[in-house]
DNA sequence: TGTACATCAGTGAACGCGCGTTCACTGATGTAC
DNA sequence: TGTACATCAGTGAACGCGCGTTCACTGATGTAC
């Protein structure tokens, strides 16, 4: 319980770290590791333990005193994946408070492109996880994809409020959004940065299309 | 090049096979083996050499008579799964033609929910075989799916001909229904019979949406 | 048609390889007194 | 604080296993004459 001084090789300036401290460090070492391979290119169903261990600096071993087996480990690797995912997703919601429909959903998917360029082994990962065998995975994507479903239906309830519209059902709406997303991230892998921006103004006018057929059901309908 | 008799051990009415033709009928036997395999779960990316063989019915080493190495085999068998799903897309697509698109887009979708109760092990295959590391299965992939978005486009600028409306740009539209599809499909995977059709509803109208909402974006802009 | 030879789809056995995992051990970290 | 002991994260070596692939061989099929 007690903090005790460690003597710690490298040149740290003598901060105190526990023994369960450095164990959480390695872990994330070696997740980091897993996370950089898929970066690389490396298929994450196919993430090799000596592979990972070599990256993450340590013996293969090791990596069991933080994952009962490899299945384990990826199914960590997904957990990180999803929170980091989640964080960014909820920090570009934000800014679509300020503005009508098309505006704020423009807003998001400008963030949702930059976030593509940048961490696309994230979403490739998490999507491709969607089929992996074991059904824990696939359990924890689904779960993950129903949950951004929630917060952005609840963003576009938010917007809608704020003008004055109707408080729908905006959950089909949002389903069908992310469903397009998703099939965007599928398209983007092997798509050039301008391929992927016309890439883009399609699907932003696609989703122009379920907001306008959405406000015409609803109007038609109701 | 002449015709020969075999002497055919199975009790085929002495009907003439070349050797070339039961060539052909062995590849076949592999590459049904392979897809019954997929079509119990097995994850076709990790297809064994010997489990195909041995639901095949032959020894392991007869696949190197038909296929250089696995990889050859696995894009083989997409190409197979193409073919078989293009067969079905084009004749689902053929009773389009005598309704209203609602209607038209209805009936595809019925025809839809069939062929993926049916033959959702096909469809995970090629979905799944988007991420396959070799971009030989990518572009095997990608190329179907635009062919299939063409399709889809004709067929709805078919439609809308008949009634007389206008014969804008479907592609945008066919491409976001092809997506919407392919979402389904991987949600799909993990529901029972009944969750699936509600699923479907949702699907239904999140496809009208997109009918509604182009012609609204057709009306407003043009 | 009959015969002698060439082809080649299919086979059983064996290959090396890299995989995930286990084990006995080390030594720094943590604890008890 | 100092000492004796317990814990446990990390290690090097080794394990069995199943993988894709190769090889020499067989025998029915195909060809030449």
């Amino acid at each position: 319980m007690t903090a005790n001084v460690a003597p710690d090789s490298a040149g740290t300036q003598g901060r105190t770290k526990t023994r369960s401290d450095r164990k959480l460090e390695t872990r994330r070492r070696i997740l980091d590791a897993a996370l950089q391979l898929v970066e690389e290119g490396r298929s994450p169903e196919a993430l090799g333990l000596r592979e990972v261990a070599r990256v993450a600096g340590v013996a293969a071993p090791s990596i069991y005193n933080h994952f009962a087996d490899m299945d384990e480990l990826g199914l960590a690797l997904v957990d990180d994946c999803c929170i980091r995912l989640r964080t960014i997703a909820r920090a570009a919601r934000h800014p679509m408070a300020e503005h009508d429909m098309p505006q704020a959903l423009k807003r998001l998917l400008e963030q949702f492109l930059l976030y593509v360029n940048r961490h696309e082994s994230i979403l490739r990962l998490l999507i491709q996880q969607w089929f992996n065998p074991n059904p824990a995975f696939r359990r924890t994507i689904r779960r993950e994809l129903a949950s951004m479903q929630v917060d952005l239906a609840d963003s576009m309830q938010q917007v809608a409020a704020q003008k004055g519209m109707r408080s729908g059902d905006y959950s089909l709406e949002s389903q069908a959004i992310l469903s397009l997303l998703t099939v965007f991230v599928l398209d983007a892998m092997d798509l050039d940065k301008e391929q992927r921006e016309r890439r883009m103004e399609r699907l932003e006018r696609q989703i122009l299309m379920l907001v306008l057929g959405s406000r015409a059901l609803a109007a038609g309908v109701s």
